[in-house]
DNA sequence: GCGACAG
DNA sequence: ATCTTGTCGC
């Protein structure tokens, strides 16, 4: 299921609205410490689907210990996806059980907060600069960070044999060059994350945070090719997922009046 | 018009 | 995103 024009033209009302509620700089004391002196905390959230279901999901959201990232808080839920995947619109099928989540790790466990959260997908590197990680930074206020695995096609970005070539350029783990669009902004940054793999990493800023911290701080999150917080989030989503094929959504109070007569 | 297009 | 086992290599 495609969407139609008129619904296209509404999500980018949305976005125009709350893209200009962002912030691309460093907000926070310890985004200009070194080391990050002062960072304890950082999340990372994932939605994992099963095969044939386009209904449901398992949404994850974690919180690690930084610099030690090792597990401290995790919070998973089934949830009924109603929305469909559109290309440049990926926030409006995944943000809103996303700010759920931290809505209850707020309310819940306000100790856990993290600090800045990973974003599995794009911010400003976006056909109107404003990626779900700047979708959810803001709804949140969090400071966000997107972390693509493939590159969107945005502002003359493509991957084409030069930009492989530029990818192949990339010899060392940390390594990155910035994406530069037509237009002249520079919006993200790929990085190869770890010796093995030469599939780099799509940074960008989400939101309350400059590119370059961004960078270091996915860079710093990485044992593997995917930063530790989205790989743990992915890993125990799928994890559940698997276990749970047929768990149902949690029965809404009064669902039976409501089935059958809508429009 | 056709193809490309995060998860 | 998901469908899929073993297997080659450091």
């Amino acid at each position: 299921m495609a969407a139609s024009p008129a619904q296209r033209r509404r999500w980018e009302r949305e976005q125009a609205r709350l893209r200009a509620s962002v912030l691309e700089e460093d907000t926070e004391p310890w985004q200009k410490q070194p080391q990050f002196a002062g960072l304890h905390r950082v999340g990372g959230v994932d939605l994992s689907y099963s095969k044939g279901d386009e209904s449901r999901a398992c949404a994850f959201l974690v919180v690690l210990s930084y610099p030690d990232l090792e597990v401290l808080y995790q919070d998973c839920r089934m949830v009924p996806v109603t929305t469909p995947y559109v290309a440049g619109f990926l926030a409006f099928r995944e943000v809103p059980v996303l700010v759920e989540a931290v809505q209850r790790l707020q309310q819940e466990e306000p100790q856990l907060q993290p600090q800045v959260l990973l974003v599995d997908g794009n911010g400003l590197l976006h056909p109107r600069e404003f990626g779900i990680a700047c979708h959810l930074g803001v709804l949140t206020d969090l400071p966000c960070i997107g972390v693509a695995k493939n590159l969107l096609h945005v502002d003359g970005l493509v991957r084409d044999e030069l930009h492989k070539e530029q990818v192949r350029s990339l010899q060392r783990s940390g390594e990155a060059f910035p994406l530069t669009g037509t237009s002249g902004k520079v919006l993200g940054m790929v990085l190869r994350s770890h010796s093995n793999s030469s599939r780099p990493l799509y940074v960008s800023v989400g939101h309350r945070v400059s590119l370059g911290t961004a960078v270091s701080l996915v860079r710093a999150c990485c044992r593997f090719r995917i930063p530790e917080p989205i790989r743990q989030a992915d890993i125990r989503s799928r994890e559940y997922l698997r276990r749970q094929p047929c768990a149902p959504v949690p029965a809404s109070p009064q669902s039976k009046s409501e089935t059958e007569s809508e429009d």
